[in-house]
DNA sequence: TATGTTTGCACAAACGATTGTGCTAAAACG
DNA sequence: CGTTTTAGCACAATCGTTTGTGCAAACATA
């Protein structure tokens, strides 16, 4: 067992009371009047000694952990590790750790993982919600948990949220598509019920429909993995009516569908127009680079940080203010895979 | 400020000391001779509280955290994604938390917070060291806090460590592009001094000896970033003596280099071979798709996870075992990307 | 000299659990 | 009926900090 160094140790060894080194340590000589001289050696013996105080001790005590809880949908999806990875840097600068979870976008695991969260007394948490419910994480807010939504929210829900505009985006780039006159647009959706997805098949749809297209309209498909992109595209190939054009509304998503052509034979734009959420690096390397929205992950991690860190810190205010409700514009990276047909 | 239900809570209620009331909710009923009836009426009035314990108390009392540290170079590189993301469900399924951290490949940052955690009292870490020291970690294994290498790792040091056998995958590989009858075959490395470097350029270099290639051997770069695979393929391509083949040694720098050969409007594999470290997804889908050395990231994850549990669980064995020191296979994953030239 | 003020620090209670030990009353035994 | 055993629980210390308060000695003031 790990036998550290206490503040008792020092104590002994400086023939001073713990409080004193304590009040020495927390920079609080002055304060309470610890003479310069007994500061100063509580300070060398300290060093000398290497101690360094126990967090989980001083957390007991002052019922802050420095801990901040992110609980993540999925992490072999390149959108929520990029938006994790720099929130857990930002927040790293403020003295916090994050305790990362990956909850499989189940939602008994979201739950059962935030109570563990909660158990360990997070200072605050980040959730990217899976469900439809959000009682768990309401009840922690009320609890006097700051508790902000990311990426993923609820409607009417007292819990601020910052997320990307996902009808604008989506919306815009259907108008995009049927500008290059793309008329058969179908549409791979993931995770029905979650707000992104959502906001992002009103999106399309309400493009078509301002298009005169209310008849074309196609969704399909159930979750935001790759394997339902695989699937759906591989379907909607045997349709009859084949789609000009695909819409993915993930970028694992678009991952499946572009193996179901190459499975097919059929290459992009030639023969099939794609378009997906989502930005990553290795899209400019596709064959061919595909044309996305890039959702502003930097923004979204540091808005949430600092709406967290606000929340944190004006811990009265919590339950009066109202929800912070933002919602961040992403931008359309034109690149090559939508193939312009005559009309 | 968060004001939960403790023990003393349901002590209260149920007129039964704190003790009483701990060790039924410890399953110490049988053990403490508590009566049935007792019990029933302490776990009925903690159900009705909803109480759940408060993991701090537990971990300062018990000296025992249930908090794993995981420690990586960088979250923005796939490969450590990965890794991090398998280990964190496995671990989560063993009852254990994990606090990530990136490092920014920096080694100063890494005592840091690898300081910090130990701090919180982790009961073991992981760690992708990315420096030349070991003596921060070695001190911590020393207090008796099991720590195990994953990827990286030290030549002679206590510690024991589970990473990929670079230095096969590279042989492999390079003798694969010479078998292509590729002569100049120009390697980009990352950061020199950490061992998957290391024993990939050694691998890189052995194959290019055994086969009289020797005055050919060209290794060049020095972090595994995308801009540095740019970099140094537009230096390479400014050569007199151009390379017929490029080995990046890691996914970030490929991508790099895919970036600056489009810039220079050349083509793979026609105009430049390809082959790099670490797999992903969308190497299938890259124009071409690009030939790779797979790691077994799964197997890596789970491996690190085994003995770094074995550790926790025999503690007395910590210090006196030897380091236990696990390469695994890679495997060459052949895609598109290497031209094979008359000889 | 008597009184008030400041200096410099220590005592002891918390935080919320766990745990070695001790104690009382009832049951069992002879 | 007296003694031993067992059942059933409580006391209090402990983990390593922080913090409200108290208190003696030194000093200043009148």
């Amino acid at each position: 067992m790990r036998n550290s160094i206490t503040i008792n140790d020092i104590s002994r060894e400086t023939s001073v009371s713990n409080t004193t080194v304590s009040r020495v340590l927390n920079g609080f000589s002055r304060k309470y009047r610890i003479s310069d001289e007994t500061a100063q050696h509580v300070m060398e013996v300290a060093k000398k000694l290497n101690y360094r105080p126990n967090r989980t001790a001083v957390s007991l005590r002052k019922k802050v952990s420095n801990l901040i809880g992110l609980v993540v949908p999925d992490l072999s999806n390149s959108f929520f590790t990029n938006v994790a990875n720099i929130i857990t840097n930002e927040l790293k600068k403020n003295g916090y750790s994050v305790i990362l979870t990956d909850c499989g976008d189940d939602e008994n695991t979201e739950i059962e993982v935030v109570n563990l969260l909660n158990d360990r007394r997070i200072d605050g948490l980040l959730v990217m919600p899976c469900g439809k419910q959000s009682e768990h994480l309401e009840d922690l807010y009320g609890q006097g948990v700051p508790v902000i939504c990311v990426d993923r929210y609820f409607e009417s829900s007292p819990l601020s949220f910052v997320a990307t505009n996902n009808y604008s985006g989506a919306y815009e780039i259907t108008k995009y598509l049927i500008g290059s006159h793309h008329k058969h647009i179908a549409c791979i959706q993931g995770l029905e019920h979650v707000m992104p997805n959502l906001q992002r098949v009103k999106g399309y749809m309400d493009a078509m429909k301002d298009a005169g297209l209310e008849e074309e309209i196609c969704v399909v498909g159930n979750d935001f993995s790759q394997e339902n992109g695989y699937l759906e595209t591989k379907r909607l190939l045997q349709r009859s009516q084949r789609p000009t054009a695909i819409f993915g509304l993930s970028n694992t998503i678009i991952l499946g569908s572009l193996k179901a052509l190459e499975e097919e034979g059929l290459s992009v734009p030639q023969d099939m127009s794609l378009v997906t959420f989502d930005n990553a690096e290795y899209l400019n390397f596709l064959n061919p680079p595909l044309t996305s929205i890039a959702q502003p992950n930097a923004e979204i991690a540091q808005m949430s940080i600092k709406m967290l860190l606000g929340m944190i810190r004006n811990k009265e205010l919590l339950a009066a203010q109202r929800p912070e409700q933002i919602l961040l514009n992403p931008t359309v990276i034109h690149r090559k895979s939508v193939k312009i047909l005559k009309d």
